[in-house]
DNA sequence: GTCTCACTGATACCAGGTCTCATAACCATG
DNA sequence: CATGGTTATGAGACCTGGTATCAGTGAGAC
């Protein structure tokens, strides 16, 4: 089974209808390698409206088929999940993202609600730098 | 001195001209309480066009004297800043920030540094819940 | 005083995202 | 297969947050 079918059927299951629109942008959801900005979708899934794009990729956020990707400068792109809660280390050069597995911050977030008396809903978490290739690249040009 | 004075000499200190409309920005800064947009600022710094607000607060953010707040849907607020480099836990209802003494993260930093041949350069924290307070308004009118 | 350069504000612009609304497709049911 | 209710669509207006442009100004060094 296609990693499309695969999607198709979660959607079905969970009563979503499969429309053609959703098809185009899941389609070109998957075939992004990295992250990517919803603007990458809209053009890509030509004919596709722009306000479906968005609606489909909250949709595919909602169902953790993608994740979003918190970049350096605040602005979110998205990434083809892995399921489950987990961080990202991004490249700032070439833009690659290493997924962490685990939630680093878990035990953290136990005692800082320990120690505030809040109650933690949730975290933003997402480190940037430079991957092994790029540094060497960088080397190699200064 | 006032906090004002103290962020005029610091303006001073390193070259950059004291207007009056730095000045209007820098005092409406001062007088928020929790965290804010810069639209706030563009509000109640009246007269002062809206690009210098935004000029101002870059270099206000760049001097250390605000730190940016990531809010839960990734848009940017700002904070009048405790110095050095920390993070926040913002109370999603209302809005109160607690500011955390330490980087939680640094020794994960590390640790990624060696894992992952990295070099890493920066991240987000960010963590949202609710506060004591508004817990237990919650549990009062539930 | 005057000269120079950083600074300013009006305004246009851009990006990212939501709202609206008439229309169309889907599909369960009679 | 006709019908009806729901869900999805896309065009486009709109909104928010932020930057670029550029002629004009005023701060402060001399």
């Amino acid at each position: 089974m296609s990693e499309l079918e695969s999607v198709i059927r979660q959607l079905e299951a969970l009563d979503h209808r499969i429309t053609p629109s959703r098809v185009a942008v899941i389609a070109a959801v998957l075939a992004q390698s990295g992250h990517f900005s919803v603007e990458t979708i809209v053009h890509q899934a030509r004919g596709v409206g722009r306000a479906t794009v968005f609606r489909t990729m909250r949709l595919l956020t909602e169902l953790d088929i993608v994740c979003r990707v918190l970049l350096e400068d605040a602005s979110l792109h998205y990434r083809v999940s892995r399921r489950g809660h987990h961080h990202h280390l991004v490249c700032v050069s070439c833009g690659n993202v290493q997924d962490l597995d685990e939630c680093a911050v878990s035990d953290l977030v136990r005692e800082l609600a320990a120690a505030t008396e809040y109650e933690i809903e949730g975290h933003w978490l997402e480190f940037y730098g430079r991957c092994a290739a790029c540094r060497s690249s960088v080397a190699l040009t200064t």
